[in-house]
DNA sequence: GGCATTATGTTATGACATTACAAGTTTGAG
DNA sequence: CTCAAACTTGTAATGTCATAACATAATGCC
């Protein structure tokens, strides 16, 4: 069932579907912590089973980390693995990411590493404020 | 000599002068427990003397927190404070941080936030890979 | 089978950050 | 001046996030 390579959604370990479930059905980030508190029930113990199950979801670009919450999220659109400079909208009222890309942006980044000598190896972008139904409200 | 209401470097209280001036003398971004042990004889002792300082510095744009570290760099421009979005490019090989801003970026999140009626409070950017020196010796 | 690789489980520990409380200092209104 | 409000500081305890180290089992390959 489940192969030392796993490279899609449909090839994970079982803790690995485990915690990629867990996300899917969240509306907001989920810490480590309370994925494995939502777990408990089936059979997860130790915070390390979360986080390797997380790693590897990373790598697979199935989930996401949001690093100004040390949480994490499922990946909004699994099926087009285009971009490689994903930027996240964070409602700091309701907790609601919303996840986009822009190439223009990815340009200048990418103009302005070439002109430095940086080796891009991994970019992290992340707009903290109030989405729209929650500013309105407000 | 310090008032309540600080607003530039002249006018700091102890333990924020201190942590600056560990921040200014450092090479890399330094995490709160590491300018609190490197502040111990000055007679710091909790990390919340720390922490507190750093607040303020934030605040005040003197410092900026690297999400993607938990750690803290002091501001490499202080005196400009002309740019409300700053990205990082952190070597992962050196430590090194390069600040820099882009006002064409800047101005397409802005036209994201626009059109989605999300209000931006902080924007973190941060880039991590290898600067010229290391990705060239590598 | 025998070996390498990967996944898993468990305990303990390390690293980062905040809560809650107590006490001293500065400021300014009256 | 004097009191009270606002702010800063110190300290201990705790909470939250993440990994190291070790043991075991499953899997793929020759």
């Amino acid at each position: 069932m489940s192969s030392a390579r796993a490279t899609s959604a449909r090839d994970l370990t079982r803790n690995q579907h485990l915690v990629l479930g867990t996300l899917e059905k969240a509306e907001s980030p989920l810490s480590a912590y309370s994925i494995l508190d939502q777990l408990r029930e089936e059979g997860l113990r130790a915070p390390l089973q979360v986080y390797r199950a997380l790693d590897k979801l990373l790598e697979m670009g199935l989930a996401h980390r949001l690093e100004s919450l040390n949480a994490f999220v499922a990946c909004a659109h699994p099926h087009c693995h285009k971009s490689g400079l994903i930027a996240f909208a964070i409602c700091e009222s309701c907790g609601q990411v919303s996840e986009f890309s822009d190439d223009v942006v990815r340009q200048r980044l990418d103009d302005w590493a070439a002109r430095e000598g940086f080796v891009t190896k991994r970019t992290t972008m992340e707009i903290r404020g109030a989405c729209r139904a929650c500013a309105s409200a407000a």
